[in-house]
DNA sequence: AAGATTTTGGCACTCAGTACTATTTAAAGT
DNA sequence: ACTTTAAATAGTACTGAGTGCCAAAATCTT
């Protein structure tokens, strides 16, 4: 469950020592809001877990949500990089789904399952978790669409742009609901794959109509 | 700037006087927040300002950020009204439209104003109010999709539904920016006719690629 | 006018988040 | 190895949002 402890040998000492104590802290953080639950957890009781102090989980983390939804920035932080190392060419939204792909399959092997129990905390806590998660996705969305709007020289305004990364997250976010249900199976694989059904799914939802009412005489 | 202040003759007497406090309160939030800032107001000075005490505040609102953003509120709840009340025929995304436009042309005169102003206020208060709002609107977002679902009989989980909702809500939220800046020139007509443009935009924005890079051969 | 009910104000409390200081610990220079 | 410099940390004190509780006041009922 905890996740691998020992990061990039050959890194500065001291760097290591942070990425530890961060780990810790986003894995007491993620064990203790799913055994007690987010509001009856205290920050103290988060950072006793972890061996160090209030002040320092302050120092790796802007608030308390933040800990336990690492797995989360993770990836949206791996899917940024991705992008912007890109190339793009032909649809956007292939592209888009191609840099998820990409920086999924860089992510460490313990991820798949930190990233379920993630899930399922912020759908327990919806009040916190989600919202915080809700507006931190909003962010990288900007930032997907500040880097489209570079990429192809077009005003980041263009609401296209924000249509398109709205709808990549969107789909993502709701793939990810069936596979949480299932436990994760299949892994990170699985998912994406959901992930791509779910953008190949798009352009039908535009066309959906309610039937056009027959006539105006009241039947059966 | 203070929005109309005797509510609907002929309810029950407490009522009215609910209601007058709740947009005393309201009102107060709204201008405190504007002048001061957010952070830089206590919600005791907003209470004060109001003339009721830190425990009422509560009792109206759930949150110091609820208080500011009620023009938001009120349009997207007569929206999820005009949208129960309507039947669907044709494509969705027109209903979803006309029920917007409808929601809109039955709240009071002085929302325009209101709106311009929490909106503005929203933008500078991203941390804050903007995450609030998000939240809120997801829940909205939820409500509509679950909405369509019943009258569709479709599955709460079909991602047409999410999509659709999601877009005609972003599209709103889009269109709503330039019409801050020109100051809500036009009221609310006006920006229903860019909300119009926007949805009107969406299916253009699947189609948009990258230019296919023309060979491997890099170079000048 | 008396009694039942709802609304309110005030108080005490918890806890997230901030600011600041003294102490420790790793890194760099000698 | 020893000193100096820079960084991370623990500890403390503080602010303010949000909750729970109870007694006082206002409103509705008969």
């Amino acid at each position: 469950m905890t996740s691998d402890a020992s990061p990039d040998r050959s890194l500065p000492l001291r760097e290591r020592k942070k990425l530890r104590t961060r780990r810790a802290l986003a894995d007491a953080a993620l064990r203790l809001f799913t055994q007690r639950g987010f509001d009856a957890t205290t920050l103290e009781e988060v950072a006793d877990e972890a061996e160090v102090s209030k002040s320092t989980f302050f120092r790796f983390f802007p608030a308390k949500e933040a800990a336990a939804v690492e797995a989360e920035t993770e990836l949206w932080t791996a899917y940024l990089a991705a992008l912007a190392d890109r190339e793009l060419s032909g649809p956007v939204l292939g592209e888009l789904h191609q840099a998820l792909a990409g920086a999924a399959a860089g992510l460490d092997p313990g991820w798949d399952q930190r990233f379920l129990a993630t899930r399922r905390l912020i759908m327990a806590e919806p009040n916190t978790l989600l919202k915080y998660v809700e507006h931190y996705r909003a962010g990288i969305k900007d930032q997907v669409v500040a880097c489209l709007a570079g990429k192809l020289r077009l005003d980041p305004e263009d609401l296209r742009l924000h249509v398109l990364a709205e709808l990549a997250m969107t789909a993502f976010s709701l793939a990810g609901r069936p596979w949480v249900r299932r436990g994760g199976q299949g892994g990170r694989k699985a998912l994406l794959e959901r992930h791509q059904e779910a953008v190949e799914a798009i352009p039908a939802s535009l066309d959906l109509s309610a039937p056009t009412k027959p006539a105006q005489n009241g039947g059966t």
